[in-house]
DNA sequence: CGGAGTGCCTTA
DNA sequence: TAAGGCACTCCG
């Protein structure tokens, strides 16, 4: 059996030296369960997820919707225990967010401005003003953000024109709804395939 | 690279005679990797934690707390997006569930009763009317469904008998917060490595 | 943090 | 060389 003399360190971050420049390695220790005492590692190139300029740029002020309360006599107050799954709510997410980056654009250190992305031809924009440049920045966040997957809005785009407001999800990026086939999926296949083989011969040389 | 010549068998589950009653062997196909092609053999006594035969008998109603609702104008109710994420709550816990165990007992096949299981001194009752059964009952639960570490109630007794309700931890048994000191742990491992000897002489005959 | 699934060392 | 068994990774 293995404890740790000093239980104040389950958490540090390292500076290691074999790593690239900007790479963190992070180790977690396992502080219950059947593998408590184990060390997580975890290794991080430049911000976290969690960082503050990594979020877009959606409204920041406070809920706006009902919290479960729990009502108890005042000589009690400070023995509540208080329910942490049940306080954790969404903020209300801002809708068409995408706007604030309109009219900026990604650059070098230099300050020379990079070239528009062009996007595939299935992937079309969906709203009102919405062009392809923004749509990138749109799709690039959900890719970034999001832990499920992401296909567009299922919407139509008379419905949008009609009312955006109305028919927007609000989850997913400002691109009409994607589908990806089985041609796709075998198309890409192939691609790796390929590339695969390609590898092995480069490999023997 | 060994595969079976009908994919549809890469799990299955044998009663097998050799077995002692109750177990169960289970033979998955490994499915890729270096080692595609390869069985492992599992060996389950009894069912998974998984089951639900095995959760404790806690309320079954829905939730009775508030849920964030969204208003919308009425030709478009069937048009919304209801966000997942915000239905999923928690049921309400019940409260004392362990009293409904109460005046039952565990018996075998043959209806025959067990002996009451003696605790240790250690595991001391907490609550009205709670005594060795019903810890006994509350504890094996915990063990069985948390998979945070089982320490107990952190409220005195005082506390308890003034107003057991408010002062309940829900998530811990129906017994007084138990220490585990370093003689304890030493205690323990002297308890193994003197079983472990006696193994050993045993195997050498 | 748990569990499924794979890597790879040990044994005979 | 294969089977057994444990360590480990990966991902939800």
């Amino acid at each position: 059996m293995q404890m740790s003399s000093n239980i104040s360190i389950e958490r540090k971050k390292v500076d290691c030296n074999a790593l690239p420049k900007g790479w963190q390695r992070e180790e977690v220790l396992r502080k219950s369960g059947i593998s408590a005492g184990k060390v997580d590692v975890y290794y991080y190139s430049r911000a976290m997820r969690t960082d503050a300029s990594l979020v877009p740029p959606i409204r920041q002020t406070a809920s706006i919707f009902k919290q479960p309360v729990t009502v108890v006599r005042n000589h009690e107050w400070n023995k509540v225990k208080h329910d942490t799954k049940q306080v954790a709510q969404d903020k209300p997410k801002q809708l068409f967010w995408e706007k604030r980056l309109e009219n900026m654009r990604a650059c070098h250190a230099t300050g020379e401005e990079f070239d528009d992305i062009v996007l595939p031809k299935s992937i079309k924009p969906l709203g009102p003003n919405i062009h392809e440049q923004t749509v990138m920045q749109s799709l690039a966040t959900a890719l970034h953000v999001l832990n499920t997957p992401v296909t567009g809005q299922t919407a139509t785009k008379t419905e949008f024109q009609k009312n955006a407001t109305a028919y927007i999800n609000p989850d997913q990026p400002l691109m009409q709804g994607v589908l990806i086939s089985e041609d796709d999926i075998r198309r890409q296949e192939d691609r790796v395939n390929l590339a695969r083989r390609k590898l092995q011969e480069a490999l023997k040389a």
